[in-house]
DNA sequence: ATCCCCATGTAAATTGTTACATGATTCG
DNA sequence: CGAATCATGTAACAATTTACATGGGGAT
């Protein structure tokens, strides 16, 4: 059975592929940086999280000798690259965050291959224009009937269409067609 | 001391104000139509909530005589109008939800006033353009370091200009300056 | 010396998810 | 009649928030 990662570990293994080895401050000190707090920034759920990446196997964790406040050096395991890697590139339609595309997009650079950078990309587009148009069918109904919702919903659209404006140009300077 | 409402309770609120009397049925049924999932609508998060706010208070539910199924019948009391009042209008930058005024302005209608309504716009308005100022900073530094999380961190700015664009359109159509 | 930030966590309470259980009604 | 949907929930589990506890190290 594949390991299901909640969107807080996968953003934890990101992070600590990014900057390892680092310590769990570390990783709470980049989400908490992050203006759009994608990620919760409390111990209350980081220290837990790495706890249970390492029982998993993604994550190793070695005590620095003579560190008097007990710092550990935490690293991903291939598993963990493995995990990190299935998470970015299963991007469907089901994801429950409010953008599972900008979330992962923070470790594009896992993928190895242009290839499999433009792939996920394109993946990411016809994932937002689906939406766009499931959107669009439901606002044509919804403003028959409930002005107000309308307006609201037209919100969730206008969110879509930047995404897609923000996709392109992501592609054009990452020079990926 | 001030009851303080989840999102999920505030978007049950809102849906049985705009619907009573109504069933809890009907208020997942409000949920699950939503293409952009604002709310949960799966049973054990909303029955439990509405069994919460029954408890505080805030919904009143009556057995509707000779219902086979136990249907009952839910209306806001006075509290639960107060207290989803208070919930749109204390609109913060520290609110966790990914768009905080979309899930709100579903239920401006709350708002009796016009000015009340503008206000609520107008302080939209301004935690967006604030929070715009906070994400190009962020990106000032971002762009020299780490040139992916640039990118993906410039997808939060996309968003918020967007709102930005979206909160114009929707003054314009309700004729609030 | 004292205060604040670094850095580790844990405990209790709350919340949400997933899956199940039950029975009524409607539709083909 | 059988399947899907309406309508109520609950139970077990997983995750998160909030608050606390502990101590090192650096700056004033």
């Amino acid at each position: 059975m594949t390991i299901k990662l909640t969107d807080l570990e996968s953003g934890v293994l990101g992070v600590i592929r990014q900057q390892q080895p680092c310590s769990t401050y570390a990783v709470r000190r980049a989400f908490a940086r992050s203006p759009t707090r994608e990620w919760s920034d409390s111990a209350g759920s980081i220290y837990p999280a790495i706890a249970r990446l390492v029982r998993l196997g993604l994550i190793r964790a070695r005590a620095r000798k003579a560190d008097a406040r007990g710092r550990r050096d935490l690293c991903l395991t291939k598993k963990g690259e493995d995990a990190l890697r299935r998470w970015i590139t299963c991007l469907d339609a089901a994801s429950s965050t409010p953008d599972p595309v900008r979330t992962r997009l923070h470790f594009l650079e896992l993928l190895e291959t242009s290839r499999e950078r433009a792939g996920f990309l394109k993946r990411a587009e016809v994932l937002t224009r689906v939406a766009i148009a499931e959107t669009r069918a439901f606002l044509k109904e919804e403003r028959a009937h409930a002005e107000i919702d309308y307006w609201a919903s037209l919100g969730g659209l206008y969110q879509l269409e930047a995404r897609l404006k923000w996709l392109k140009r992501v592609a054009a300077a990452l020079n990926l067609p």
